[in-house]
DNA sequence: TAGCGTATGTGGACGGTGTATACATCGTAT
DNA sequence: ATACGATGTATACACCGTCCACATACGCTA
């Protein structure tokens, strides 16, 4: 009896679940998706895995840690949207036209995911010490390269085609990605809620008209 | 005795706060500042204003619904930053000249209030169903316009000087406004946070000049 | 001036959340 | 076979938003 004797219920359950942590992220995932930020509550989660709340510290430190997972995630999907309007396009054409194609390609990608996947895309954002839009391959898509460096990387063939003067390619992306990202935050936040469906389509448009022009 | 008879303590307390609407509005205002839309909570605005918290039902229907008025509220403050940047410049001004230097007041003004009241900017634009930039006096400046209004405005003069065409003008606001936008998101979401201070502030000269010539 | 209705604040409770601490169970290396 | 570390459970706490019944005080009418 030196040891400590204060049982309760035998507790007949699985017990060891297989994968707990990957079960979490996904259900964190998928709250994520429906709900933003917000709605990736760890309780609800560890629900969806069939498993007791406190279950979820033996993966992630806190429901911060979980949230940042998730984040990783969402950026890594944003990343294969872009990839996929890239590739629509035909990645391999060059010279100029081709150099410009791919430019919008990245941006109506972008765009796309962000009225697509809402919730993943305020996710991918969601503030706490943010770091890390670059190529860690948990957040990059199937490239290996991350949503920013797929812009900065359109952006380079621009200039080698001579569509961009070279000396003002140096910051270049961060020009790009404001016009994108705020579009698409107005968008989603409410300002531009009036507008119609369509008229966003075409104002996207001219956004990133504005960008080629404007850089 | 057929009335409810179930006391329990006397309650010597103040009551009648006097203006407890107001104060809970400025607690929640002081912790939007401090923390953002999600450092808005209920049971600290009502213990700030001293007070129990259910106190604060009188008032308001809900948490979101006090949030809301915070919303409110930093959007003005969010005009009368921009309104201050503008008189700045000196108001008066027009000509070409003088229609470039207001935008850049605009824009100069949006992120000033970003980088410097980021817990406000942040609740400014705190989703649920956003709804009103406009001349709602509750969410406007001295002047009485929003800052969508403001930039409107400002567009507006470029078009009269002759430096936007006409046909260009319409839905312009859009443009101008996503890239400013845009950046100051990016700015205080993090990705470009490891960009110095400085930096920051030559780009954000860039994305004006950028949208400048870009329109 | 007395009384009363209503606006405003209080008290207590409920279910939800994140998280700490102690315990039970299981896979595995010795 | 056994001891140990990794994983899941049980219990508990503080905090949150919100509902309900009740207490109090202000301002009107009589």
């Amino acid at each position: 009896m030196t040891r400590k004797l204060r049982s309760k219920a035998p507790a007949r359950t699985t017990y060891r679940h297989g994968d707990l942590r990957r079960a979490l992220l996904e259900a964190g995932i998928a709250l994520a998706r429906a709900g933003g930020p917000d709605a990736v509550v760890l309780r609800e989660a560890t629900r969806r895995a069939g498993v007791v709340p406190n279950a979820a510290y033996r993966h992630f430190a806190s429901r911060q840690d979980l949230l940042e997972a998730v984040r990783s995630a969402a950026l890594s999907e944003l990343a294969k949207t872009m990839e996929a309007e890239i590739a629509l396009v035909g990645r391999g054409k060059s010279g100029e036209a081709g150099a410009r194609a791919n430019l919008r390609a990245v941006g109506a990608g972008y765009l796309r995911f962000a009225l697509t996947e809402t919730g993943l895309f305020r996710t991918a954002f969601a503030t706490p010490e943010f770091r890390g839009f670059t190529g860690d391959p948990a957040r990059a898509g199937d490239s290996g390269l991350g949503p920013f460096e797929l812009l900065s990387a359109a952006l380079d063939q621009m200039a080698q085609a001579g569509s961009l003067p070279a000396e003002r390619r140096p910051g270049a992306e961060f020009l790009a990605w404001s016009a994108v990202h705020g579009f698409a935050m107005l968008v989603i936040d409410g300002p531009l809620h009036t507008v119609s469906r369509g008229d966003i389509h075409a104002i996207g448009e001219r956004v990133i008209a504005m960008v080629e022009k404007g850089l």
